[in-house]
DNA sequence: GATGAATGAGCCTTCATTCAT
DNA sequence: GATGAATGAAGGCTCATTCAT
């Protein structure tokens, strides 16, 4: 009882933890299945192997349950980033990196993204305002500082900072959405383009 | 009875067009405005002004008007852009000219637009299949002819057809994303960058 | 549509109103006959021999069905009550004719009667906070004035009108709540003790 | 196991006795604040600062701390009155004492009174009949009685000894009910008024 | 003694659909 | 054509109780 972290009653707890890890996986495979309308606390606890109350029991409410699916792996993804890229770099080169960890990340989490994409893109409070709406928002600024930094540094030609940052950060959310629904797709063949593509788009 | 299109009784008399083209227009506001998983039949009603009998009434079943709204924009546009692109213009003009008319399209469809987002990517058959899996592959295999063209004439450099043309594809449709949840957005100014940005990508 | 009595749908239209009577009246007898605390939808439905979704077709919420079946007996009581105390009497049999107004109403309601008191003395809003509270004050009141008439006028002794208010209201709730549990009680015999007990009570 | 008040296992030792009033102290505070519908087992075990599992350890269900919650006070009261009673005094002084003793017990105890009504007036056994519809008659035969003493003494006037008993149940039970739900009135002040009404109600 | 965990029934509500009028 | 009415399934959630540790 020593952390509240979570609105809900187990932390620290080895059993509880582990169950809430187990419900957030059985939530994210059902969402990548069924997608956000379909994703029932009834078929996540089917999906799990225990009763409904269980679920009720780990978690304040479904909507714990989905933003923890959304939240845990999104503040994995910009863990693994901040960790990949070093600031020494030139802005070109961290751009590249930035990219390319991001794609890496994910690489091996395709049931998560794609849960994660379910939740995010639907998920909304009880006046309908999306949830997540600010994320690509705060995932765009990123890149635009980096875009002025390549700017100020003669890497890359002049253009409207946030509006390519925005078209950069589209193209990668298309080849991730790409690959999410076509498990065949060669995600490393695709990100060598998307590189080549946008390395071609920005420079000077 | 002469169209296959919809499972309905009514199609070409005068009434049945109006009251079916006015569900559709309420069923794009609710989505626009609740999303696809609160968009209900009673809340279409709701905001069509008639009761719920009238829905089932005029359509088979709450599928055909997801569906309905979702594919009249899309024909409408994809029937917009072939008038606006000319055969006889260059590749890349007629790159450039393809992406200008999509978004010039939607630039007064805003309230459409986001509805036809909600349920392409959200409808769903029985099976959980998504129902519109397919349409970003079409689209992209069209520009993917373009930009072979472009290639064999010289005009654009070397690259993987396919993979770039989900790239462009993936850039367009986040500039309308973008533009979708932010009513502020100059989609000029957008389009003009995007324009540049792509024609700096591929460009021999 | 014409008025906007209630937040349901159905006014006006003898159908609605003969279900949402029917309706009422099975929740009284629920009420009634197992409490407030097991008064669920489900069993209302069940005594009036329909589904549970009829119930919230007519009413929106339990909580509307609930205060209805209250309320309706309340104002029912009232409006007698009213209509039965003659403003040119004297305040001493004002209040007789007040008090006898009330047990009269309630003797062929016995069913109803039960059901409004569950529902005054355990409905909550959402915060906890008792719904009904303020009734038997504002009983209290109308009785307080009765009083200091009565005194002015010198039919009463001196004592504090509000706090003997509340003593006459007590003994003819007292009475209605006993009648209430047993059905062999002979309430005429009972409201003339009463109303013997509270005249030598209070006359001057 | 020597007394056979309890279905649980703990009595007599110490420790438990000790867990038992905690318990039953929380569930008073719960009942008296969230009222007999909401006052669920987590939630008394929340206000007790114990995990729910103790209170089904120290208790057999649920309905025996509520039983338990209502009966201890009633017996502590009754024996309170039973002390305060001289049965030397004459039968008016008797009904004086008695009355004031009730008022007096229960003055210090506001959250377990409130608790004790919504008990006494909601709790029901499994066939739905109320568990402690009794409880008024015995108190209103012991007032009979002492009426009836009274009587026979020449203090008092004719009357129905029964329903009178009844009236001044009723009416004792109001200034308790009204002093319950405001905790500002003067409790004093009431029972003199109370006092006075009964004595000039009853009196040959 | 005590706890966290789990269960399953029951609750209120939403909803797509059907149907008589 | 249109409506109000009704249904029954499903959804999220609360809760008393049971049980292994």
């Amino acid at each position: 009882m020593r952390t509240k972290q979570t609105s809900s009653k187990d932390q620290g707890t080895i059993g509880g933890r582990a169950r809430r890890t187990q419900i957030e996986r059985a939530a994210a495979e059902v969402l990548s299945e069924v997608g956000y309308a379909a994703a029932s606390v009834g078929r996540i606890a089917e999906r799990a192997g225990v009763s409904k109350g269980v679920i009720t029991y780990h978690f304040a409410s479904k909507d714990e349950i989905l933003r923890r699916v959304a939240l845990t792996l999104f503040e994995e993804c910009a863990a693994h980033i901040a960790s990949s890229v070093s600031d020494e770099a030139s802005p070109a080169a961290r751009l590249r990196a930035q990219l390319s960890a991001e794609l890496e990340f994910f690489s091996s989490r395709r049931v998560e993204f794609r849960a994660m994409v379910e939740v995010m893109s639907n998920h909304r409070d009880p006046g309908f305002i999306r949830a997540f709406e600010n994320v690509s928002t705060d995932e765009a600024e990123t890149l635009a500082g980096l875009l002025r930094q390549g700017q100020t540094q003669g890497e890359f030609r002049a253009f409207d900072v946030n509006e390519v940052a925005h078209l950069i950060d589209a193209a990668k959310n298309g080849v991730l959405d790409r690959w999410a629904s076509d498990e065949a797709l060669d995600l490393g063949s695709m990100r060598a383009t998307m590189l080549d593509f946008i390395e071609h788009a920005v420079r000077a």
